[in-house]
DNA sequence: CTGAAAGCGCTTACAG
DNA sequence: CTGAAAGCGCTTACAG
């Protein structure tokens, strides 16, 4: 690695100042045409590059954002990420990222890291302990002392600022009304989720479907599965003691796992019980019968949130902010594991 | 937002010069217990934290590295930058991702982003392109300008660097092995990647191993399918007019589409056709039958790339170079969709 | 047309 | 025990 080409480099080169260099480089209007050539030739043969941190201190701008997510290995939270990367990088800023794995602790030494003026503005999806302990000082000292915050999917009401959602309610509602509609009567709900915000929607959504088709509620088919409990068990325990004929997984492998369980038990997808799970993930296409689900249109939040922290981070300072919450809208996508709606004409 | 701590701002409260709260905050012996105290005190109370822009334009060293990978929504992926994600954050490095979407010019143009002293290191997994043009120019302009780079998976023998990838050839060989252990003897290849090096490194190993099994080659089933072409017609026709008992998936999609259109046209997995799939995907073993499949060990490939790269960046300076190439061990994970192995004692 | 100065926020060798 | 100076690499208002 040879030495870096710097302004101070070329200055000596020709015998000038560090500033004469600065502006020839940005071919400014006062310096002499030959003396701009002979600069700009020069700096183009060694690839100068202005160095980014030095400006970064000059302008308290680093065209850096930071994102930090609970788990990295879920499929929800990748197409998330590949929108904000998408987003981020056609505006022309980088892209610093930290998984929290669920942990309190790790969230907050991950925003001190990043407070530091390292980054111009930050998106998160809170960690289960987070919100699980309501502790949320890191994210205020973040918002006054480092730029704006866009919290998306896992958010906290109590903290101010903007803030990009599914709509959890209306998507558990969607997904145990067309159950209902295809003849269904006994709707179990199955989550591994630890997850109090988004899993209390969810099951919100769900009763008020039951409620408004006038359907007793089972207590005892709401299947929220604490880790340290075996999903297998769980399940088998509950179609072997409870009247169930369809499933709403409410992450992925809930409801691919509790289909092959029920499989195993010889019922019949989707005539014995029917599946639905939230998240769209493309393999739901190769099960066997493929599996209807809830397409969350991950990327196009991931986008959304980016879009919103840019223009916070490059409106005019003193601008009066004022904080909006996006809900990013559902769509089921039926498949083979739930029954044909019979469309009535 | 309100303004920053810094130590200017310190310095003029105690009125004392910056440098003496620099000390102090470091401990300094240089320093009075009393001065210490209340200067430590009150960065405390004021959360201060020294600027990482200032330290690294000060270190030349960003404690940040750099990682360009073709995609991101493909579990492979993923897996690796998990990896690479969690043992940078236990060294204390930061992460900057970036997409090359399988673009030669977006990946210049990100390395040059990165190249101005934003990152200590690269890691990076070559598009698609970028190997087809064999075009490197970029690569060792960073290493010459930035720092060093670690190639990982997708490499070229060209550049002169530290490289982390799976052993393919061997990889190859094992799992035509093991389809012809188990009875197979007209083995399809089928692939959907548009990379040369990986591709030849396998279909090398596939070939090897027939010869030495005694096994003749068909070329009208080694089936690399360009992008624009069909997947599905392309598989059909092969199905329809060549004998195949047996199909390798080079990545994911085209082992478990292979088998869906395969059950669709009437045979039966594993009897009539076994399939076997490069890289484990979790949901291989949700899908009917369950796929056998070779793990990569990607996440431990994130972790070694990641490991070299470190060591590498904070060698002691002028420290000779010697690059290595590491080949990260397969293993085959044998699941329904290939004929059990006869064991002969 | 060119350059000296001040500054972004910090550290460290040196003087006092 | 404290501080002035130089410097990391850059820009920009101001002087000449």
């Amino acid at each position: 690695m040879k030495k870096r080409t710097t302004l101070k480099q070329i200055a000596k080169v020709f015998n000038v100042s560090i500033a004469t260099v600065s502006k020839a480089l940005k071919d400014s209007h006062e310096i002499s045409v030959a003396t701009k050539n002979k600069i700009q030739e020069y700096a183009k043969n060694n690839n100068y590059r202005p160095n980014s941190i030095a400006l970064s201190l000059l302008n308290r701008k680093t065209k850096t954002i930071g994102v930090i997510m609970p788990s990295i290995l879920n499929p929800f939270f990748v197409k998330i990420f590949s929108g904000i990367e998408h987003i981020a990088n056609d505006k022309g800023y980088n892209v610093i990222t930290i998984v929290s794995h669920g942990k309190l602790e790790k969230e907050i030494t991950s925003i001190h890291m990043l407070e530091n003026g390292l980054i111009d503005g930050l998106l998160i999806s809170l960690s289960e302990e987070t919100e699980a302990k309501q502790h949320f000082g890191h994210l205020e000292e973040f918002i006054d002392n480092a730029g704006p915050i866009v919290m998306f999917d896992r958010i906290s009401d109590s903290v101010n600022t903007d803030k990009v959602i599914v709509d959890d309610f209306n998507c558990a509602y969607k997904a145990t009304e067309h159950l209902i509609k295809t003849g269904c009567k006994h709707i179990s709900v199955v989550s591994t989720l630890d997850n109090v915000g988004i899993i209390k929607l969810r099951i919100d959504g769900y009763l008020k479907a039951l409620e408004n088709y006038n359907i007793p509620i089972n207590e005892k088919i709401i299947n929220l599965i604490k880790p340290g409990y075996d999903f297998e068990t769980e399940i088998k325990t509950m179609l072997d003691y409870q009247k169930v004929d369809a499933i709403i997984g409410l992450e992925e492998f809930s409801a691919v796992e509790s289909m092959v369980i029920a499989q195993d038990r010889g019922y019949t997808i989707p005539d014995d019980i029917s599946i639905i799970s939230f998240t769209n993930s493309d393999f739901f296409k190769y099960t066997k019968p493929s599996i209807t689900c809830i397409n969350q249109h991950s990327v196009f939040m991931g986008k959304t949130a980016t879009e919103i922290l840019i223009s916070k981070i490059e409106q005019p300072p003193n601008t009066e902010s004022v904080f909006e919450t996006k809900t990013i809208k559902t769509t089921l996508v039926e498949r083979k594991s739930t029954k044909p709606l019979v469309h009535t004409y």
